[in-house]
DNA sequence: CTGAAAGCGCTTACAG
DNA sequence: CTGAAAGCGCTTACAG
């Protein structure tokens, strides 16, 4: 086995183009182009040439221009709001997963939750990529028509626009909102009882499904909200408040697991017992949710798939396989039962 | 406020080009290009013009004609082993900030730690970034030079590439489980007797590192390690060895948190109270890892500034205002002391 | 201040 | 099967 010795570049220098490698080789940039490319029409000794030549001059085509010539990226822009935290890796998970099966590149951006900054991500994605998967609230149809290039396809993620006929994935909020409240109230016989609610921000709509959940699962018991906003501080505090009331709820819905998580905090440190107390439920099944002690009842959605599939669909849109606008895509989601909502530890055991 | 209608795009069309804006404005493609990236030397009343038929014509530049002729993207690309998880979501924040400031793109891309995808993840940056931030085991020399552009410049992200003279930056793994080790010796006052280890990987280098820590800061316990894998599983096998041993160990260090948890539940399954029967602790700081009851004594590097570091560096290399390459820099670590290896649950509070 | 032209690195009809 | 040429959409010296 030849070592072949390692060139070190101590200072930057000019790769090699195509024209490098089709003058070494002695043919046209054409003829390499075509040998490079693995085309069938190439003789086999032209091709044989070709490629030495390339390897030997570590030639690395140049994506731009292949871009700007073959009018195609085989790459697919997404632009999240932020890119920290479970849910998002979950969503880039099955995009990625997707992408790979398809030989799709993925060029990944971030709004920050702010109208400007996502307007600066879909324009930068023009000429980058063959089309566009959004995830984000704070667009809107005015933002995406100036912003958007008329021939980049766009699939949302969990995002609605008021207005206009995207295809979208979206998990159905609302459903596993009324299947947590249904589950703690036969539970716990809440009819007539006090349930709460911790909402994420007001202006979500995500927050604004799971709340029309509780409301309408309510079933007979008394709903109460306490307005949160998705973090862990505002859980710990409506935790805290609930504590203190009288009489004291039966049970509490967060709209997500950070905030039941920080509600349970500050209910344990005020000396209650969870579920003997009151009982606890989150929503989309952070890691965490599993791990926590009592470990928390929740929902789950799976995002890896929903991001999967629209990646799917949006690569059949760019190939053409499927209408340029599709129908909104609904994804289910499941309760998982645990300790945080049953005196039962045995059968909650089984559900981790 | 007007409310200009939206145009809706119901099937794909050829969107406008700097032509087409030139044309409409009246006005040579050269003074368009100059109007649209507001150089000053432009007459007022031929920028307003240009201004108005871009914006007429929703036009959106090119991002890969640009880039080539410009000879410069704007985009710094990086790639990483996987996108799953907490310590990466914590490289990409901190990159994703740096470059945010800078006005610089990221393209992120992953190797599903294989070097086959490494190598057609980097070849696949040339063209569509400036420089690339490269985080990956299972690169070696040879696989950079060949599939790395020559004019690319790259740093590396807590990745050794042995014999290249790259710039890297590192987290000191030796020193931060030099550590907790000695916290752990400190706090059980272990001097002969027995502390586990529960190893990552064994051809990872932090793993690696880890271990050196661990053996040489026993100072007078008896070293024991049990091969993990940085899963949880391998921690729950490890945490259910354990138990089982006769003399039990006082203390374990897992390599990582996750491991440490999975040990942890396994420990707690067979009726073992932590730290009380036995001190734990792990390495990253994960989310749960405070979470966590008892919460998880670890290690905390600061990721995201590190990646932050990295990136800094890496633009200012682009820009000329640094070396092509440069020396490898370390990041420190510092200790968390929580409740599963203190008696004292008042004062592990105080460090959550 | 403005325009015509060359060029960025590739691909792809079009002839041969 | 191969090559010369045009073109992808932009920017930037170069003249004026």
């Amino acid at each position: 086995m030849s070592t072949p010795s390692v060139q070190t570049v101590s200072a930057r220098m000019p790769s090699a183009t195509i024209r490098d490698v089709a003058r070494t080789a002695g043919v046209s940039v054409a003829s390499a182009s075509r040998a490079l490319n693995g085309m069938t029409t190439v003789a086999p000794a032209m091709r044989e040439r070709v490629l030495t030549a390339a390897s030997q001059l570590r030639y690395v085509p140049h994506t731009a221009a292949r871009a700007l010539s073959r009018r195609r990226t085989d790459t697919i822009g997404v632009v999240l709001p932020d890119l920290h935290g479970e849910f998002f890796s979950e969503v880039i998970r099955g995009v990625d997963m997707a992408a790979r099966r398809r030989g799709l590149h993925l060029l990944i951006s971030t709004s920050h939750g702010d109208a400007a900054e996502a307007a600066a991500a879909i324009r930068a994605m023009r000429g980058r990529v063959d089309g566009l998967l959004l995830m984000s609230p704070h667009v809107d149809g005015h933002l995406l028509a100036d912003n958007l290039a008329a021939d980049v396809p766009m699939v949302l993620v969990n995002t609605q626009v008021e207005g206009h006929p995207h295809t979208a994935f979206c998990v159905d909020n609302y459903a596993g909102a009324v299947a947590v409240v249904e589950h703690l109230a036969s539970g716990a016989k809440i009819s007539g009882r006090l349930v709460a609610h911790i909402s994420g921000p007001a202006d979500n709509l995500e927050s604004q499904d799971r709340r029309r959940g509780f409301l309408d699962a309510l079933n007979g018991a008394e709903g109460l909200v306490l307005e949160g906003d998705f973090s862990e501080e505002s859980g710990y505090a409506a935790g805290l408040a609930l504590a203190e009331m009288n009489p004291r709820p039966a049970a509490v819905f967060a709209a997500n697991d950070m905030m039941a998580i920080g509600c349970m905090l500050a209910l344990a440190e005020k000396g209650l017992v969870v579920p003997r107390d009151i009982a606890v439920a989150g929503f989309d099944d952070i890691p965490v949710a599993r791990l926590m002690r009592p470990s928390l009842t929740t929902v789950r959605a799976n995002i890896a798939d929903l991001s999967r599939r629209a990646l799917e669909c949006l690569a059949q849109i760019i190939n053409g396989e499927a209408p340029w606008r599709n129908a909104a895509q609904t994804v289910g989601s499941h309760l998982i039962v645990r300790e945080s909502s049953t005196v039962q530890t045995a059968a909650a055991k089984t559900a981790i």
